[in-house]
DNA sequence: TGTACATCAGTGAACGCGCGTTCACTGATGTAC
DNA sequence: TGTACATCAGTGAACGCGCGTTCACTGATGTAC
């Protein structure tokens, strides 16, 4: 008998399994439907409950959504994070590199996981402070890499634009998150990676590149190289 | 009398009008409940008729979505295309960031619609050929100012990762497309200031910039002006 | 250790709603002679 | 110019479907004495 069962009792430990199956029954669907034709009913039919049994685990869509919502995140942050984990520390344009490359496999593996956290908001659906934790750690994972090479000291970075007052300003509520503060030029320069990484994979994902762009692969790899060259971070 | 009834007759006037109206009841409904909440009966009822008379006009939902996909992208290319011609020709990075603030500017007026074209797909519906046109028109824009830029001649452009054969092939698909080819690596670059634009832009509307960045605005600005650098266009 | 009671998972029916699409039909508008 | 016929817009009912959520109830599992 595990600590857990022990620990538990038997109804708790039934409990919790089952909230598991439907959260994992949630998430197939999800991953073969989308997030706009998930159903409550269909899940509980897969399951093999009543709908209305799974009331008694979620109390509502939306929480099983918030679950969905953050246990992706959560699983593009893991991906990320070991991606970098994989790297040397002192080779800062590997891990950008890496990382670029996590997010986007994990999403052309879960397009419909990513459409439901890169895409359009779910209609009626917002999300609780739980999300945020989650969503954030790819954003850290980059902000990481930039911190080091802040650390590493001065690059010979790409001539980068002078930082107005007006940008310094929006950029300080990032500064606060973390352990020490990053150079403005370099932050504001992070932040734009992050928009081209994710700009790059939804026009990708959601077909806008159909026709024009022959290899995306190709493509994505050299945007990369050409990102950590203008991070400063190939030295 | 005009020319237009004329040569139509009473009844293909009454037709060409009510079709108009119809889309327009359903481009309301689009910018006030999205894609996803769109509903042909409650365009009808808001219409005046009954569901099915709709049928008349538009064979399916899916016509009259992608009636409203092909105005939404007409509506943000001429928009883009505008703002290009309202700059002196030469004004290579004055153009570029016209066009920038143009798209998000239609963007934060039309969140809904932008989410139609740049967010998850609609599900179950397949874009026809006909989007196609009318989808390029904003990449169209940006390639211009960057053929333009070629043509200005070459420019103190920031330092650019060489591009490799496997990206050239990739691009191929593009040059086809010009007039005359652009080089490789400021197609490349220009490729990337698309992706950074409609990134930020899905970020910022899509809520994850929130908290994080403290003005949506002033950090636009300054990516943009970053991107006029890397594109070598502040000359 | 055994019994009485409380807790809780799951049922099944119902509420109230909405959707896209089809089809036989009516009645008005246009067309051809 | 007037009449017969064809075209076509719009109706109303129906098909067949699905959804999220509530609620009174049953019966099994746990808890306290």
């Amino acid at each position: 008998m595990s600590t857990e069962s022990l620990s538990q009792g038997a109804r708790a430990r039934a409990r919790a399994e089952i909230t598991r199956t439907i959260q994992e029954t949630a998430r197939r669907h999800l991953a073969e439907v989308g997030p706009a034709a998930l159903s409550l009913r269909a899940i509980a039919r897969d399951v093999g409950m009543v709908s209305s049994a799974v009331y008694r685990y979620f109390p509502s869509r939306d929480d099983l959504l918030t679950a969905l919502i953050v246990e992706a995140y959560d699983e593009v942050g893991e991906q990320a994070e070991r991606a970098d984990r994989a790297c040397h520390r002192a080779d800062l344009g590997g891990r950008f590199g890496a990382v670029c490359r996590a997010v986007r496999d994990w999403a052309l593996t879960h397009p419909h996981e990513y459409a439901l956290l890169y895409g359009s908001p779910v209609p009626g659906y917002q999300a609780p402070q739980t999300t945020v934790g989650p969503a954030s750690r790819v954003p850290l994972v980059l902000l990481g890499i930039a911190a080091d090479a802040q650390r590493a000291g001065p690059a010979p970075i790409a001539p980068a634009v002078q930082v107005p007052d007006a940008e310094r300003a929006a950029l300080s509520g990032i500064q606060v998150l973390l352990d020490e503060p990053i150079n403005d030029s370099l932050l504001a320069r992070c932040l734009q990676s992050w928009a081209t990484l994710f700009g790059h994979v939804s026009l990708e994902l959601f077909g806008h590149m159909h026709t024009a762009v022959l290899d995306y692969d190709a493509h994505f790899e050299h945007v990369v190289r050409q990102l950590v060259a203008d991070l400063g971070l190939d030295r």
